[in-house]
DNA sequence: ACGGTTCCCGGGAACGTTTGCGAGCATCCT
DNA sequence: AGGATGCTCGCAAACGTTCCCGGGAACCGT
């Protein structure tokens, strides 16, 4: 049915090896050859099997992205800026979500390591032996996890946090609260009380809960009888569940208190009023593990961490604190 | 390096046939054959070579989706529906948005249909004649777009619309806006306008615009001096915009102007106030796409057309007019 | 007891591509 | 002029799997 080598090597009077170089090597064939050759190709409308292709030669040109899930709209613009990098580089990335229950990320690997040169693993649930193992396999990723010896991205917060604090310290607020989720840089939240006790504000840790919308509204009703005038959340889903409890409540937002989110997902923007929050740099993020990934395949720079920095975009769920 | 059939074959004691035929045909080889067979796979810990399958068999048992933009937030817990789906029929899917260019477009569907059995194309840029050919190569989905003889999933908006009416109706409103963006199915604003004026309403159109946030943050204004107290919006987006800027201006929702989105992402129930919408289900609509493409490609119900609906589901954002 | 089925299993070709090896030929140097 | 070198290209093996075909064994019937 499709079209193969070997019938564009007859249409071009030539042998099929001489096809095959034509296009993975074109600078060992003559020109003239070349061109007749690419002109057959082009008019029979030849594309190489993917298939023969990887099964020869051991690569299948595209990649693996593990990530808990698709929903969290943190990871669209990730997957979206992994695609654009690796498409440049003549590569597929695959996707998949885990819905963070490792039974399912076990079979989920299984199922794309096969398929792939290499993964990148985001926050992933399985524990550190098998991390290592796999990646003895195959070239592995790290993204918000670490495991010794294996390559890694790591997401640091400590600028952003610490911007945080800044701004909220000029703002006149003093007692602020961090509700807290399950994310493992973040669980250490002893980091973020020192960061903002460094700066002359108390920080009193709600959780850790379950990062999402309900968690907020939850939380929303802690911080008002905390008597609080500023909250950091864990993400920008919790902070605007914090922010849809509290106009429920009728308490003004930042009148009377000021939300903090993190990430900079679309939501933060989109809010009313539009979120103050830590940005995390999906693209610089996802380019950053993308080009890691493709230096552990070829063998170069392997073992490398390397580190993505975050810092706060003020908007208007901040302001002064009212007295 | 990677276990083979024949390391399998050899440590069981059988030829590498009675292997293969043990996980593609197990009934045709004696139980114990089978066990020893399976029990030296898996201390070999053997999984097959997709590669060298799809080379042989013709089939890559993986799917393909092609969406306009992973970043809207309508498309997640689609991906996410059809993997989930295509993940239990033992297929693996494979991703990819075009970014709404049709060079992109032209270019990503090329790279993915070689790996691919099948595709969903959703709201496909190309040209009429151009999908005809591509679908007579391959099996092909269409969704958001009508090209005669290939099969395709419908998002039929008439009873949300109607509901929306009856709705708005109900809360005694009786001058209306549409916000109107670039989706086919909703450029046809006539249909809307009649289902409106048939509930007694009266409905003016802004745009078309872009399906964006910023359109929403501009038609608000419009919306404001045009004296109507209902905007009914292209999507979530949209609307979100529409409410950010109608809190800029001091404007009450749903106190003075009621919001109607489309789609019911995230967004719809995060937002504050939350947001009345139409919804479209991303897991219907996912799955009976998914479904159809399966059927094309088992040359089951070729050339269907499936119909999904859509309903409204009354938030905060809409209330009674006030006189 | 013997031809005919049925059931299991092994041999081997084929899928489309890449690539090491070597043949043929022209070019260049001494 | 003759051998060495370099360039271009063809031959054939190999990647791991599936599946057609045929052989042998066991079993059924008469």
């Amino acid at each position: 049915m499709a079209v193969t080598i070997r019938q564009v090597a007859q249409a071009a009077g030539v042998s099929v090896s001489t096809v095959s170089r034509a296009f993975t090597a074109p600078d060992q064939v003559q020109p003239q050859t070349l061109r007749r050759i690419r002109d057959a190709a082009a008019q029979l409308g030849y594309t190489p099997n993917p298939a023969a292709r990887s099964l020869r030669g051991g690569k299948t040109e595209s990649l693996g992205l593990i990530i808990p899930d698709i929903a969290n709209p943190f990871f669209p613009p990730i997957m979206k800026a992994m695609q654009a990098r690796a498409r440049r580089l003549g590569y597929t990335v695959l996707a998949a979500d885990t819905d963070e229950r490792e039974s399912d990320e076990l079979e989920t690997i299984a199922a794309v390591s096969k398929r792939v040169d290499g993964m990148i693993l985001w926050a992933s649930t399985l524990a550190e032996d098998r991390l290592a193992e796999l990646a003895a396999t195959m070239p592995v990723v790290l993204v918000n996890r670490h495991v010794p010896g294996i390559p890694e991205v790591h997401i640091s917060l400590t600028a952003g946090i610490s911007q945080a604090a800044e701004h909220l310290k000029a703002y006149g607020h003093s007692r602020c609260v961090f509700v807290n989720g399950s994310r493992p840089e973040l669980s250490r939240g002893k980091s973020i009380k020192e960061a903002f006790e460094a700066h002359g504000l108390s920080l009193v840790e709600f959780g850790p809960y379950e990062p999402r919308f309900e968690t907020g509204v939850h939380a929303a009703t802690l911080v008002t009888s905390s008597g609080a005038t500023a909250v950091l959340a864990h993400n920008d889903l919790v902070a605007l569940g914090v922010l849809h409890q509290l106009a429920k409540l009728g308490v003004s937002v930042p009148g009377d208190v000021s939300v903090i989110g993190i990430d900079d997902t679309l939501l933060a923007e989109t809010s009313t009023p539009s979120l103050t929050t830590i940005r995390i740099s999906a693209e610089e993020l996802a380019t950053q593990a993308t080009d890691l990934l493709l230096d552990t395949i070829a063998e170069r720079g392997g073992g490398r961490v390397v580190e993505i920095g975050s810092r706060l975009i003020p908007r208007s769920s901040t302001g002064p604190v009212r007295h």
